[in-house]
Parts: C-alpha cells; structure tokens; sequence
DNA sequence: TCGTACCGACCGACCGGTCGGTTTGTTCTA
DNA sequence: TAGAACAAACCGACCGGTCGGTCGGTACGA
C-alpha cells in the first residue's frame, strides 16, 4: 500500500504545487480576503474539491505559501552576504541592505502579498507577517553585532538599530509597490544605503568607498 | 425654522459622534473587514438603520474616521514642533520625532487601527493608511528641508529620507504595539532619534547636546 | 474491484444595505 | 395650553448575494 503510493506521492506533490502556484497568483491580485477558493480552483485547472482534498481549509493554503516564502528570502539574503567578498562587517551589513532590495525589486507580487497583504489577512496572518519582520530584523542586528563586535561601528542599541533599518527599508518599497512610477527603488536605494550605514556611525569615508566599489 | 434645527443639530452631532466612536472600537477590536455594522450598532447603542440614517456606507465610516484621525495627529505633531523653543531646523526634526512617538504612545488602540490593521482591510483602507503615511513622510520632510536651507545638515534625498524616517518610527511602533512588554518605547525612542539625526549627517556633538537638553 | 484522486452541486452562515413602519420632538393653531 | 400635524430620527426584519466548506458521486490506475 505504501509503495503503491510513491508514484502518487510525486503526482499529489505536484499537484499541490500548483494549487500554491495558482493561490500565489490570485492572493497577489486580489489579497487575501477577496479571493474566492473557487478562483484559485479555476487557475490551477481544478475544482474546489479537489483543493479541499489536498488543504483543510484556505487559511492553511496561505499559511503554507507565507512560511516557505519567508524561508526562501531569509535563506537568499543569507546567501548574498555570505557570497559577499569582502569579510568586513560593514561591507556585509551594506550588502544585506542591498540584497533585500533587490529580492523585492525583482520580485513585486511577492513582495505585496507578504509585505502589504499578510497584515490584512485577520489576526492569524498579521502574526505570520510581523514574524517575518522579525526574522529579517534579528538577521540585520546579527550583522550590526558582528560590526560592533569587530569595532568597525561604535557599540549601540542594535535591535532598535535593525528595527530601524527593516522599517526604513520596508517603507521605501512599500512606497515603491504602491507607486504607479516604475522602478526608483534601485536609486533611491543607494541613498538609503548610505543614510542607514551612516546612522549606526560608519565613517564618511567608508560609505563613499562602499559606493564606488558595492555598484 | 431653520434656526429650529438647531437643537435638533446638535443632537445629530452627538449621535453620528458615538457611532463613530463605537465604529472606532469595533474596528480596532476586530479589523475592518470582520467588523459587522450590527456590531457597531449594539456598541453605539443603536440600530443598524440608524447606522445608514447618519452614513451612507460602512465605508464612509471608515474614510471619516481616519480623516479626521489623520488630522489629529498631523496638526498634533505641528503643533509640538512649534512650541519647541529653539528655533534650529536640527531641534525642530528632533521634537519631530518625539511627537509622532509621544502621540503614539499615548494612544495605543488608535496607533492599532491606523498603523496596523490599516494596511490590509481591504484596498480602500489600504490606500487610506498609505495617504497617512505619505501625510507623515511629507511633514518631516519639510523639516529636512528647512534643515538643509539653512544648511545645518549636508544636502540629500529628503524624501528619501523622510521616508526613512517614517519607517523607522513605524516599525519600532508596531513592535511595540505587538511585544506584551509595556513601555520602552520611550526607552528606545531616544537610541533611535540620535540614529536618524545621524543618518542625515548631523554633528555628533549636536545630538549629545539635544539628549542632554532635549530630555 | 478496491481505493485514491477528483469533481461540482449544494448547504448554511453571514453581511451590507433597504424599507415599511414606529417613535420622538417641534411647530402651528385655536 | 391642548393637541393636531408634520418631519426627522430610529428601528429591525428582511433580501440578494457571496463564500468557505461538505458530500455524494465518478473516473481511473493497480
């Protein structure tokens, strides 16, 4: 009975990769609440039923798709710091900053389902979306730790420190998500770069060093 | 006749007055999209056709209700810089930012309504959260510019800036308004003014003098 | 022929908004 | 000043519609 199943175990896989694929898409243009299950049906080439065959009920399809997301950004931001040439602490904190633009910048209807969507969601969803905020916000305050650690920055409060930076971050592209303008974010970017190493006391020059070699 | 009304008047004003403020509590408790109008009756004391008597729409509610919040607050913070004693731009963006973090402080449910459940209730409510958020950005932004006019600070993006700023009040708000901690906010309100002083280039010996003097 | 995967008609709950009717209060008249 | 006349304010049952979730049935591979 088991291994009968293993054929299908890869068929039911795909299966609720699509259905996922197909709530990607229909929360992203609708939100969350808007979204009828029988929309995500229709896109995924099924019935309802069969969505409810494969998911208990469509809170735990976003759940789903909220978590994996989450996991896939931090990792991506993990890997682009590590990738990072340069060991020194500020070049990694910068780094991280500009990793995260970039992950948003290439990727807007993710970046609105789990940035603006999540917090509309009901009371489950907001909790999911403010942990996410605290995963990427404990990332930044390991590399400013590091920085202090290292000397390269003067010691200070760096989880009000991270707060500020995921915040400031946050607000540049929600606004450019909301914005019919296409795409300062990679602009404007620089600029924020720039303000938040300067906030947590990297000297002048450093940050102008960082901006003729980082881009 | 007409100045028969009058009583007549100010009753109407009283009542659409309490459904408001019930429609505020309704909202901050369950979310807009999950708060029934009958709710809103029972809490007003009322019934739903009084509800529609007053208000067109639940939507109308709503856009009434941060509009006039949103007026609160932003003539709120005005008002706080202008009674700030010194004249420079510096200490002017300073209270700023005590301000916005004093009012929110002050008024937790509302902050709640209008920061957190703001954001995904719906596109209309959305956009009328981001209108607050562009309001705020646009203020400090005037400061910084003021600042830099009298060049107390190097120039910049200050709409970038300003929106940084934003952002990092906002995020610290929101963690604020989630940790079952209390209050450190006040706490931390501090570490985080002399990071966005810094963040545009004001001298460190001028932000030492402002935390002496200022608190 | 057995069970997994899937279908889609259907159910029941809910909700914003409407509407006919009742209450409350003010003005006019005698 | 009694009370008729009128209108504003208010009530709550009801409606049209939506949507998450269920369930009896079917197709098909093993």
């Amino acid at each position: 009975m088991d291994n009968a199943r293993t054929p299908n175990d890869e068929r039911t896989r795909r299966r609720r990769e699509r259905i996922l694929d197909a709530a990607f898409h229909v929360f992203s243009r609708t939100g969350y609440r808007d979204a009828a299950v029988d929309d995500i049906a229709r896109e995924a080439e099924t019935s309802k039923g069969g969505i409810y065959f494969h998911f208990p009920s469509k809170e735990s399809i976003l759940m789903e798709l909220m978590g994996s997301t989450a996991d896939r950004l931090v990792g991506k931001v993990q890997r682009a710091v590590e990738l990072e040439p340069a060991t020194d602490p500020v070049a990694r904190a910068g780094a991280a900053i500009d990793a995260v633009l970039a992950i948003f910048a290439g990727h807007r209807s993710m970046a609105r389902l789990l940035l603006v969507d999540g917090l509309g969601a009901g009371a489950l969803f907001r909790t999911e979306t403010l942990r996410l905020h605290d995963r990427f916000i404990a990332l930044i305050s390991s590399y400013l730790d590091g920085a202090v650690a290292e000397g390269a920055i003067p010691p200070l409060d760096t989880k009000v420190a991270a707060t500020a930076w995921f915040g400031a971050l946050h607000e540049l592209v929600i606004g450019w998500l909301v914005a019919a303008d296409p795409a300062p974010l990679e602009h404007s970017g620089v600029a924020l770069r720039g303000m938040l190493l300067r906030s947590v006391g990297v000297p002048e020059e450093r940050i102008a060093s960082l901006e003729a070699s980082g881009r």
